[in-house]
Formats: C-alpha cells, sequence, structure tokens
DNA sequence: ATGGTAGCAGAGCTA
C-alpha cells in the first residue's frame, strides 16, 4: 500500500502536476496540504476519473487539506475542537479500511518575533491534545503532512543560516517531540538513520538547484505501523518539474497487515 | 544580494 503526502502549493494551479504524478505513480492514498481552495470548488471530478473519492476542508487563498483515496473514507474529522468556522483549515482525518490517517497543515510561524509564531506552537499543542481522540497508541495510525518544522539539524540544509529562524526553533522540536511522545515514529528517519534529504526548496535563489532546503514533510506513523514501513521516499523529480509545487511528494510505503 | 519566486487576487500577504 502506497500512501503519499504532498503539499502541492494550490490544487488549481498544480492540477495537471498532481493528475499526472498520481496516474503515474497509483497511490493508494493521497494526503494533501495547501489546496487552498473553498470546499466547492475542490477539483472532485478531476479525482473522481482517477478512481479516487476525496474528503476535504478548505479555504479561500490559505491552508486547505485533503484525503484522495481509492477505497471509501469513514468516519472523517475536519480541524480541531473548538474551531469555529472562520478558523484556519489545517487537519483533515478518516479512517480507508482498518488505517486511520490525518493529513495536515502546521502553521508556518513566520519568524520568531511574529504573533504567527505563538499560534503555531499553540496549534501544536493543541493538535497534541487532540491525538488520543484521532487513534489510539495501538491502532494502525498515520498522520502525515507538512510539518513546518526540521526535526533535527541532520534535516537542515545550514544550521548555521537557521539560526534564529522558525522551523528548527527548540520550542517547536519540542512540540513535535510531544506528538511522538503518543508513539509516532518519523518513518522517513526509522529507515534512514543518516541519510540527508529535503522535501522543501524556496522558490528563490536557485535553492532547489542548490539543494538548499529543508526535510519538513514528514509521515508520522503509529507503533502498530512501525512492523509494516517498507520504503519511504521524497520523489524530489516531481519538484524539478514545470510549474512544481515548492514541496516534493513524499511515498510512504507498508506492507500488509 | 535584508534579495530572491510563486500563488492568490488584483495590493499586499503568505510562504
Amino acid at each position: 500500500m502506497k500512501v503519499v503526502t504532498w503539499n502541492v502549493n494550490s490544487i488549481h494551479a498544480r492540477l495537471d502536476n498532481v493528475l499526472n504524478w498520481v496516474e503515474a505513480n497509483d497511490p493508494d492514498i493521497l494526503l494533501l496540504q495547501e489546496t487552498k481552495v473553498v470546499d466547492q470548488e475542490f477539483p472532485i471530478d478531476d479525482f473522481g476519473d482517477l478512481g479516487y473519492d476525496c474528503v476535504f476542508t478548505g479555504e479561500r487563498s490559505y491552508n486547505g487539506v485533503a484525503i484522495c483515496a481509492k477505497d471509501e473514507i469513514h468516519e472523517v474529522k475536519k480541524n480541531l475542537p473548538g474551531d469555529g468556522p472562520e478558523a484556519q483549515k489545517r487537519l483533515i482525518a478518516g479512517r480507508i479500511g482498518q488505517l486511520r490517517v490525518a493529513s495536515v497543515y502546521v502553521p508556518n510561524g513566520q519568524a520568531l518575533d511574529s504573533d504567527k509564531y505563538p499560534f503555531k506552537l499553540e496549534w501544536l499543542a493543541r493538535l497534541r491534545a487532540y491525538l488520543p481522540e484521532l487513534t489510539r497508541p495501538d491502532q494502525p495510525f498515520l498522520i502525515s503532512g507538512d510539518y513546518n518544522i526540521a526535526p533535527a539539524d541532520l534535516d537542515v540544509w545550514d544550521t548555521k543560516a537557521m539560526v534564529g529562524s522558525t522551523h528548527v526553533s527548540p520550542p517547536e522540536r519540542a512540540a513535535l517531540a510531544a506528538l511522538q511522545e503518543f508513539g509516532l515514529v518519523d518513518a522517513f528517519r526509522l529507515l534512514e538513520p543518516n541519510k540527508r534529504q529535503y522535501s522543501w526548496w524556496d522558490y528563490r535563489a536557485g535553492c532547489f538547484q542548490r539543494d538548499v532546503g529543508l526535510r519538513i514533510d514528514l509521515h508520522l506513523v503509529s507503533q502498530a505501523l512501525v512492523p509494516r514501513v517498507r520504503r519511504v521516499t521524497i520523489d524530489t523529480q516531481a519538484r524539478a518539474e514545470e510549474k512544481a509545487s515548492d514541496h516534493a511528494p513524499v511515498i510512504l510505503e507498508l506492507s500488509d497487515a
């Protein structure tokens, strides 16, 4: 089984790239972030033509998450408890067969002195508090997406250049560690303890061509899934395409239960 | 190079 997480940076602007990629790679489950469309405008027919059922929660211009799957999606939950209708659309969860999945778009934080930074930390704390309502540690569960946090220095192109920036600050990494303390494992790092590979590269200043990037797109899998993790592939080829997202899709391959 | 590019929206914000 193939599960993919991909921050597409607008599903409308990226529709051809995404559909072509999905046809070529044939994932069972697709977890999308930054769809940037209201629910009425999500391209369900295009995914339907490829055989996918989609659920989503989105808004105009910013944020937006989705789950697309070949099998039926059950028990769909959108956003965090206490989120009103105006809340940023950053989380969607569901169950496909026995597997519980969630697509997450963690706030960027912008800068350590921005009011968006405490919002990021508070949002992560709320997500941590919500985990017991999404699953139990012994269930097959994964929560994947754009965490906007590089877990360790090995996930950063240049730690010195990142001093004083978001994505690497100790409070952010502590918030990610708190999520993992629920029993969630970074699947890429599980299989590749020493590999340096990124999932996001800034559009500016030729960052992709220079491999100036961060690994911030993660598959966090429950203990029950750990023995089933076969391979994790960051498809940097997709980032090199014309009109590419600034994030690469990350493919998680699981063996059967 | 305190810049650079991309998306949305149609100026400035977000990333």
